[in-house]
DNA sequence: CCCTAACATTAGAATTATTCTAATCTTATT
DNA sequence: AATAAGATTAGAATAATTCTAATGTTAGGG
């Protein structure tokens, strides 16, 4: 029992220092729990902040920066995908597929649309042709 | 002619005048100031620090903390809107109206989409019936 | 008209969000 | 195991934004 709960969460650990690897990230304690956190359960859209709070409740010694560091780094590599929708915060979505989003301004969460919910029609050209890196439908709620 | 041109300026203030007034704000020095700044010239995407800086230029004595709370004054009375699109500056537009936009990611400059050049089709229904207060879209250019 | 009280506005100080960089780890190579 | 090169971490610094106490405005009242 305590033997298979070991090779489980080694497998897990296993998983995930490869999932970081293949990306080309060194699978750090700190990194690994982050990762562990994010990626853990289903998809989040989470802060740098509710991040670092998790972690502390988790136990997991890591500094403000470093959620940072990881929630850019994990960005870049595309495991992450940054939300810019309210100017005091800055939000991370688990969740790297195409797709859109309500935005409750009160509470200031988030919720997934799918982006096959939402069909864009009459799109204007860019300027010079240039190219559409990415294109955000953000519905926002009163409530 | 400087009668003329006198008369004509003082004309331009109290109209400015008028308008703060009319949504309930004290036509104040720096508020003229900067209402004449943001409203003078067509549409513009502006951010607390350019405004500051074209306030300077102008030789406005104006604080950084006033420019702010005018532009959230602003804001709230509808003069303005405020757009989140990156996390390391806030835009406020001067266009109010329905619109989208084009988003240069390396310059930083917001480009007006009109209304009507974007079709939204099979949209969503908000959660619980909840009232939409606004759609953005937001199409982020390479370039 | 001036005064005054109530309230609105301003801006320096404080706070919060984010980034920088020097010290510390990790890992590939021997 | 030792080393060196580069990656990562986190305390310190910075930048963006907000707070609050001082100052300004204005609508009555004398
Ligand atoms: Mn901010
Ligand atoms: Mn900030
Ligand atoms: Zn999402
Ligand atoms: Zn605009």
């Amino acid at each position: 029992m305590s033997a298979a709960k070991t090779k489980k969460t080694v497998t897990n650990e296993t998983a995930l220092a490869e999932q970081l690897r293949e990306v080309g990230l060194r699978p750090t304690q700190q990194r690994m729990a982050l990762a562990d956190l994010l990626f853990g359960r289903g998809n989040r859209h989470i802060t740098a902040e509710s991040l670092y709070n998790d972690a502390l409740t988790a136990g997991v010694n890591v500094s403000l920066a470093t959620v940072y560091n990881a929630l850019h780094t994990f960005t870049a590599k595309g495991l992450l995908r940054e939300i810019t929708i309210d100017s005091t915060r800055s939000y991370f979505d688990t969740n790297v597929d195409e797709h859109h989003h309500f935005y409750f301004e009160k509470s200031g969460r988030l919720e997934d649309i799918d982006h096959t919910s939402v069909k864009l029609a009459r799109l204007p050209e860019a300027p010079d042709g240039l190219p559409v890196s990415r294109i955000d439908v953000v519905i926002r709620i009163d409530g």
